[in-house]
DNA sequence: AATAGTGGTAACCTAAAAGTGACTAATGGA
DNA sequence: TCCATTAGTCACTTTTAGGTTACCACTATT
């Protein structure tokens, strides 16, 4: 019999969840067209609060996907822009999108 | 400007809520070998409950990703296996893995 | 009379994610 | 003096997915 199985150790699973998060992938088509502010991330995605934005942007820059520059000014300006990794994910958002179009609609 | 951005009509997000519940991958893995009885997809899935298995079985058939056919006899009989629909669903999930191995190893 | 076998349901609980609204620091400008 | 500006944080509540345990129907077998 096939062995048992465990969800931690699928790569479909590990791999969605880098961007499977609420607004994560919102964020990244808003920076994969441009680097952007804080706020005017937040201007193009209305419905998201700050409390998430901040969450989501940080776990995305945990795992590599963002990064996060900090201009020493008053007031703040921050930007977050893809890194190269988290442009590697557009290929693969794309294919997926590709995906629902032939097959969905 | 850009449009206002708002999850819900983000394809990616459509395709992935097909699958990402949290044991969907693994109940499509265990039917894209063969068509499974309920105890059978549980024996392979031990650390899913039975509650939960039947939820997330109910919604894989509510997207029409796997079909459930249920034989008048005594014990119960039930067979779970991939629709047409949801096997259009694993090239995709192989790419994704793919991109896993190339992108992350 | 009791038990096993199968595919569930019902009632309840918990942890994590997401959302809300008020608040802040530090400066320039009216 | 007071307000605007920006990128947040803090404390709190709500929502949701997922988990636990007990129980059920119906028959064949012992």
């Amino acid at each position: 019999m096939e062995n048992e199985l465990d969800h931690a150790d699928c790569p479909v699973t590990a791999t969605i969840a880098l961007f499977g998060g609420r607004w994560k992938l919102l964020i990244l088509y808003v920076l994969s067209r441009n680097t952007r502010r804080f706020g005017e991330i937040q201007v193009r995605i209305p419905a998201i609060s700050k409390k998430v934005l901040t969450e989501q942007l940080r776990e995305l820059e945990a795992d590599g996907l963002i990064s996060r520059k900090e201009y020493k000014e008053l007031p703040p300006r921050v930007e977050y822009a893809l890194t190269d990794f988290g442009k590697s994910l557009c290929p693969l958002l794309i294919d997926i999108a590709a995906w629902k179009r032939k097959n969905i609609g």
